[in-house]
DNA sequence: TAGCTTTGTGTCAATTTTACACTATCCAAA
DNA sequence: TTTGGATAGTGTAAAATTGACACAAAGCTA
């Protein structure tokens, strides 16, 4: 079909960037990996963003998304879910914004549009190195956040709003705890990504009911109250309701 | 904050288009819109297209979309929903669609990213006119397209199953009836979108427990069989379930 | 050993879901 | 005018799910 012998120049394009929305989960609250941007963009506005730049124009989104998250923050072969196109034509033209861009941009001024990706990962197994022109990168919790760069808050709006729909329908929640992990951890993750409090009983019904738990025989250790029991995921059946969802509504 | 200006030059932007997937339903099965490209694509691919074009630098995207929609099919004024961005470096690299671009666009061999959008409307109230470079648009069955061009079939599918979700948590589906119709019609047009058979007595039940439908007191006619009931909305329950949606998966 | 903290567990009532079949009404054709 | 064909419209009972709710057990610390 697409025999075409023609070369594809392989240059930034100027026009179309992406902007990874990472989170992650630290027990106690859901947090997202964000970058600084260092002290050029600090008199005007925030230093943090998401960490996102130009794709190339021989690269697909997808791959451009991976790359440019690696490529900031060192996390390598992620999958990444797309959450949208941003493209209000003011929407890196702050003043703040645009001076930071000078500095990193051979076309500042160009018209951009972004498109989002979010995913969801276990904090502990992904140590954010920072690189590139991001002078940090670490996890933020999410209701800290109050503003970032270009529209980045409100590309993170909508991701935390299709992760709360997502997680309704997959067990995708699971990605951000690590290996072993207590049904208590699970529940204050549900709770801390739908922003709202769950009954623990009916919890624990609902996802035993699932059956993608397999308990350990083991027990936390140096906790300063009952320790809890630890689980896993059983992966079989995590996968398989992955595919399936577990559509809800169902007429 | 965005105090700048900087002149936005008002060109297309080569890189970046959108394309509109417009849902109808024709009583019976689920259609979308769809233009013809005309002979020049005939002899090496698909004649049939969504309808999409570039963007200008100074618009934003869903005005774009609307913009586009306008002037390839003569519909104004349509909320379109975004289905998200699609951008392999080859999606418009088929022979034939190289030939055919080379006709309309001014950049034949850019890389472009589409950002693609979906809506729901009553073909009754939406007559399509082509123009611009759609030779003829028109509604087609969606399960009889096998083939669209560029990327779209990819584009249509994805629109489907955004279709699908949506249905489930707002009562979306009525937009694509006409003002009076019955509930056998809706029935149908939930079966042709989630694309299985529902009981008739459960469905029925269900949507009435809505309360978002007025009956009126009004029987079909000319039909050769036993005369339905018409209903129409009643918009103000429809309004506040939209808002609110259904959730149903709700811990 | 007393007190603090969090874990882990069961039941009942109310609601929702599922499966299922027959009569009523209109039109058309005989 | 009668008959046949087509779709509309309706109810119930069993099973599953949801939501609300309280107390004993286990470990740590002081």
């Amino acid at each position: 079909m697409q025999h075409n012998p023609k070369k594809i120049n392989s240059e930034l394009n100027p026009n179309v960037s992406v902007d990874c929305v990472i989170f992650g989960f630290d027990l106690d609250q859901l947090t997202v990996l964000l970058i600084d941007r260092g002290e050029i963009s600090s008199a005007f506005g925030p230093r943090l963003a998401l960490p996102g730049n130009l794709i190339y124009d021989n690269e697909n989104l997808d791959m451009a998304a991976n790359r440019v998250l690696d490529e900031l923050t060192g996390l390598k072969n992620i999958y990444l879910e797309q959450v949208g196109a941003f493209g209000d034509p003011d929407r890196i033209h702050k003043e703040s914004d645009r001076e930071w861009l000078k500095s990193i941009r051979a076309e500042p001024e160009a018209r951009v549009i972004t498109v989002a990706y979010y995913t969801l990962v276990t904090m502990a197994q992904y140590k954010p190195q920072a690189s590139s022109f991001a002078k940090n990168a670490d996890w933020v919790p999410v209701n800290e956040i109050k503003e970032l760069a270009f529209d980045h808050f409100e590309i993170l709006q909508a991701a935390k709003e299709k992760l709360k729909q997502k997680i309704k329908i997959q067990p995708i929640g699971f990605n951000l705890l690590p290996e072993k992990f207590t049904l208590s951890q699970l529940h204050r993750l549900y709770e801390s990504i739908l922003d709202k409090p769950l009954d623990k009983r009916n919890f624990r019904r609902k996802i035993q009911k699932l059956d993608i738990l397999t308990s350990l025989r083991e027990k936390q250790r140096g906790v300063p109250h009952k320790p809890s029991l630890l689980y896993k995921f059983n992966e079989e059946k995590y996968q398989e309701l992955t595919q399936t969802g577990f559509d809800n509504f169902g007429f």
